[in-house]
DNA sequence: CGAATCCGTAACCATGTGGTTGAATATCGC
DNA sequence: GCGATATTCAACCACATGGTTACGGATTCG
């Protein structure tokens, strides 16, 4: 069965359409805080769209926001991409039908599983 | 780097932000060809609106169209769910620094340190 | 204080989305 | 050929999206 969490992957999903909230996503996945200006500056857009992009991932739950002094300080919060990947996970079998993976697929599983144990 | 063909993911990751898109390609997920009928028939919206939203998937690759007879055969077509894959691992040590990638995160987080010491 | 900076909000516009209903097209069964 | 079936197409509607410009609210700097 393909779990499906609605309301989280409708809005990470759309967040994730647009190339600009994507690139942005990108800018920060290295953990760094960043303002508004700083992430808006290399896109060729109003500030106020880029704005409007950052309350679209906001909204995803993909950022958070540190408001400190008249500057907005942005951090990534990746864990709606957890659901994005096992949403997707559950369709490899479908674009890579052939077992050639298996054996690495298996030692995937149980490293997995190990680290989970020893959690 | 985090890379991105704009175009696939664009439309891929829009094609995955409606609920009932994500269901019919659950569906097919067995690899088995249904109807545009077969499809449409969990949901309660007209033919015509399913129609479009097949047309959304296709439009994004994600399923194919076999005509046969009077019926559209529709089957998945899941390579595009390879690069949301991709683009999404990239992103798996921001949401799982504890035991994935923990050289890298390591790594990530002297700079961070640094980059914070600096400013 | 006053000016500059960072950023959000409001109003506006063109276009897209998701839904409907109703008609058109093509095929199958009789 | 005729009626039923499967599906798209067209027109329409309410609303969302992505962009703009203009303005306002804090906050920092001089």
């Amino acid at each position: 069965m393909v779990t499906d969490s609605t309301d989280v992957l409708d809005a990470t999903f759309h967040a994730l359409s647009h190339p600009t909230r994507r690139a942005m996503l990108a800018t920060l996945a290295d953990g760094v805080e960043r303002s508004v200006g700083e992430l808006a500056a290399p896109f060729d857009v109003s500030l106020a769209a880029s704005s409007k992009h950052l309350k679209v991932l906001e909204a995803a739950g993909l950022i958070e926001r540190r408001v400190v002094g008249r500057t907005h300080s942005v951090r990534i919060d990746a864990s709606p991409l957890a659901e994005v990947a096992d949403w997707t996970e559950a369709f490899r079998a479908c674009w890579e039908p052939t077992f050639a993976r298996l054996d690495g697929v298996l030692e995937e599983m149980k490293r997995h599983r190990k680290a989970r144990r020893d959690r």
